[in-house]
DNA sequence: CGGTCAATGCTATGGAATATAACAATGTTT
DNA sequence: AAACATTGTTATATTCCATAGCATTGACCG
């Protein structure tokens, strides 16, 4: 996000009304107006950038967010498991998960039937926080949904995005 | 309050025996399918992907291909303007002209009345490479369309995108 | 005119996300 | 038992994005 005063170059007096020859006006965009993928790109710029405003305070990114409702609703499963299901590599995913539990958010308990994998488990804080970003998140899709113009809208969006997968 | 969920991975209903040891179910995801952010960033991250794949050969990435879009449409512009309008910031649009004009498909002349800034134009290699990108870039926009099922349904969700901004 | 501030392009740099390679421990298969 | 695959992990490179600061140039104001 840019917080710079982008400052316009300072136009000079002309109470005429005549063109000047300095004079910087809109540009032509059309171009890009007709990509998809741009179009998509900027949306969810957009959106993410809300996202993390909003969850500053609470110092959570939509990649943990997305983590803590996922082992919410399949507790116990492999750290494998989740991050394949969210589209992250295990690698990255370590760090991912060993922030959550620095917070005390999450436990790696030992998977039974597996000395190697390490089953994902919400702690009692994790639950309790993952209820507030709920509750956070939900104030936030609703401001997405009036943006969009009712639930129509919003239910065609996500159709719609569906088949781009 | 109480914590105790301590959920083992589901086992599936297994009448005829086999499977049962590797069998791993599908995680539930519902949380995630209704967050607007995740499913447009997914969408977003499959466009792109697709995009990166149509254009190695040609060594092109979707924001230099939206850099050569603007500039053919706003021949002269400074390279600030440019890059505004595409919401890149000057210090990293640098390197991103730079690249082009290496590889010679644009200019950075004096500008007109001001000897601080550069006027991007591009070239006459520029020009051809970019009829070659926009054919390329025409096939991957029809696929999308097939995808999405139609012109009323890509045009409904480039309106419903705009709403986001 | 001289002084102050803003804009422009640029470099340097840090943070975050993402990708691959390699490893030890463990599990699976042959 | 041997060969191979999986799991979590570390290390590392790359790419994208953001900020700070610089020299040059322009705009403005007394």
């Amino acid at each position: 996000m840019e917080y710079n005063n982008v400052c316009q170059p300072r136009k000079t007096e002309n109470p005429m009304g005549e063109d000047l020859i300095n004079e910087s006006d809109a540009l032509r965009t059309e171009s890009t107006t007709g990509i998809l993928g741009y179009r998509l790109r900027r949306a969810q710029l957009s959106v993410f950038q809300r996202f993390l405003q909003v969850f500053e305070e609470m110092r959570l990114r939509p990649a943990e967010y997305s983590v803590l409702l996922l082992i919410d609703d399949n507790p116990g499963r492999k750290q494998t498991e989740i991050a394949d299901a969210l589209g992250i590599k295990r690698a990255n995913f370590v760090t991912l998960v060993h922030a959550l539990q620095a917070r005390g958010f999450l436990e790696r308990r030992a998977a039974a039937g597996d000395r190697r994998a390490n089953a994902l488990h919400l702690t009692v804080e994790g639950v309790q926080f993952l209820a507030a970003a709920r509750a956070r998140h939900e104030d936030m899709e609703q401001q997405l949904l009036s943006q969009l113009g009712g639930e129509a809208s919003r239910s065609q969006l996500l159709a719609l995005l569906d088949r781009l997968g």
